[in-house]
DNA sequence: GTCATATTCAACCTTCTGGTTGACGGTCGG
DNA sequence: CCGACCGTCAACCAGAAGGTTGAATATGAC
């Protein structure tokens, strides 16, 4: 058995599926669009998708012949509840939010930043 | 290559080391003695804080003979940045937290509530 | 209907993970 | 010094994770 942490979390640990989530949340994409800067086949990134979907962190709809990705960011809601229990957590600045992201981006190997 | 975010949200991926961290956020303890509910070996529970050290979320200290493990909170802080930036998240109730460890200990099937 | 596009499925391979057991090394008590 | 206790190490194992390729499916365009 798995709770909804194990799964959540165990997402988040790829640099991959970040840099998707990451990817998401300026806008929704199609599948083949995600798949596009990454360095490995689609099949690889439709495992990776299905992985956050397992996790509740996107959802699919397909319109046409496209699959359409979005972010559902609730899903975080508890493992945030989680974390914040351990404390001491000042409330974030957006700014360093980007940088971060930027920084995450160009160290996944297989992200292709070239 | 692995980033530090890739091994905390690793590390927090399974629920005996969630487990483990809860039960450190109450005290230091011995090992032997984070071991102890355990229905698993104590080398499984070492090699359980391995992983945990390792995400520097918690450190070891040997005293005599024995080992005291002690929470290291901070680690958490570029994961909590990570998560923040997803937005939209609600202070947390430190009461709901409580309920939900107790929630979570109860749903690990390797933590022996009997 | 036919062809191209979009995505997944299936089989396979390699590496990582989480557990086991048994032997080993450090430290304290008598 | 000796025996007991604390914790890790080493070897092993089963299963999951993350990637590949090639075939299959579904839809839209013509």
């Amino acid at each position: 058995m798995s709770t909804p942490l194990d799964t959540v979390f165990a997402a988040l640990s790829d640099p991959t599926r970040r840099a998707i989530l990451a990817m998401l949340l300026e806008d929704d994409m199609a599948v083949t669009d995600v798949a596009e800067p990454f360095r490995m086949s689609l099949a690889a990134i439709s495992k990776h998708l299905s992985v956050l979907t397992e996790a509740g962190l996107i959802s699919r709809e397909r319109r046409g012949r496209v699959i359409w990705c979005k972010l559902q960011p609730d899903a975080l809601r508890a493992a945030t509840v989680w974390m914040q229990g351990f404390g001491q957590f000042d409330p974030v600045d957006l700014d360093d939010f980007e940088r971060f992201l930027e920084v995450e981006l160009g160290d996944d190997p297989a992200f292709a930043t070239d």
